[in-house]
DNA sequence: CCAGAAAAGTGCGAAATCGTACACTTTGCG
DNA sequence: CGCAAAGTGTACGATTTCGCACTTTTCTGG
């Protein structure tokens, strides 16, 4: 699969709708752990991501667990798309990369002037509902093993490098799970040859058996 | 709570936008089991319940599991307004009602002509979102008990009568768990004295203490 | 090169859930 | 009324995951 350089929402616009954003748009630094929302405060500014990507993570305080992932096939910010100022999730980044930003506001003006420029972005949020589902399926369904190959795909499909950067205490936040409890999935997924690793490092070599593993629960994104 | 008789979205809607989908609402008898979109097939027609609600499933044939339910408060077919013809769910009746539907031409037509109809329907699309993304955190870190009490009380937001019917069978189903599992945590939710119960209904009694059990997972329908 | 910290591996009993099988009870219908 | 079907209760071993604590390995900065 080929990687563009750029966010896939914004480089996927028609030239007008692409110069309407234009002006507001800023480059923005999405270092590891940017906040890019807050659990119940108003949406400030929306990211559309070029590189890295930010995780969708429910239950803050206690016992977080992540909903969704946003690279760059995607944006910020969907509670906007939908007529709402906030949502009730935090979203942060994960992986570090680049982007864009826009200040809510000038993104609420864009769309109400072009509804093209709104139809696009509510195509992604189609596809973001899409994954939630998913994510509610495998959470239910699935061992971990399963959920762990499904989510490293997720990630790898928006990293550039075949590396990906990921500690065992941080994937078992992601999944909601205990940290021993990746350890051992990571073995296995190991010893079937499908990733291997390094401390701090995974790389996957055999993409095709980790979506069998996934069972189904994986789709790429966009 | 009062409950009225109509369905939400239509009953919240402008005179102007409500006199522009009238002309294409049809009256629709929901029976129980009525699909009203099929895993993967373009979506013809879009349901607005009035009384009953619909169940999207995931996963169809081998091990069903729900993510999203479907009342008074909403209507089916979000994909449309998203720009999509299809979703990869099934969305059947799980408790019989009325409602009404409207053919997705129609609909396109319509949220084509009113940018107000369009942002009234999208609000329900961002609760909806809400409601899978707290379903993928029920299934990733709750207990039956709290999964059953967070279902209970979601259908019966959305039922005019106390009692809910619902056997077993169908609770494991939608929860995604074995049957006598769903017995166990049944009792457990009587023994506690937050539910009644008879062969096939379940009546709830203590609604604060369910919505405890169900460990912050639950919130109120709209 | 070494010390400290971060990450990963391991072990253990407890709890939750699974899959399956079977018996009992209620209900609706001929 | 009696029977079949549907719904429910129960049991049992197997599997998965949990929660916690501890050790070992690897990396990093001084």
């Amino acid at each position: 699969m080929a990687k563009s350089q750029q966010n896939l929402i914004l480089s996927r616009l028609s030239k007008s709708d692409r110069a309407l954003l234009e002006p507001h748009l800023e480059p923005a630094d999405l270092p590891l752990r940017k906040v890019l929302e807050k659990r119940g405060k108003p949406i400030k500014a929306v990211y559309f991501p070029d590189s890295g990507f930010a995780s969708v993570v429910a239950n803050g305080d206690k016992h977080p667990i992540e909903v969704g992932l946003i690279g760059r096939e995607g944006m910020t910010g969907l509670a906007v798309l939908l007529g709402h100022d906030r949502n009730c999730n935090e979203v942060y980044m994960q992986a570090a990369g680049q982007g864009h930003c826009i200040r809510a506001d000038d993104l609420r003006e864009a769309i109400n002037k072009s509804v093209s420029l709104h139809r696009s972005m509510l195509r992604y949020a189609h596809a973001f509902l899409e994954q939630a589902t998913r994510t509610a399926v495998a959470n239910g369904r699935s061992k971990i093993e399963e959920r762990l190959a499904r989510w490293l795909l997720m990630a790898d499909d928006r990293l550039d490098g075949p590396e990906l950067p990921l500690t065992h205490e941080f994937l078992a936040m992601m999944l909601g799970v205990r940290r021993p409890g990746v350890t051992i999935a990571v073995q296995e997924l190991e010893c079937e040859g499908m990733i291997a690793r390094r401390r701090g490092r995974i790389v996957i070599t055999d993409r095709e058996a980790l979506e069998n593993m996934s069972n189904g629960t994986y789709v790429s994104a966009d």
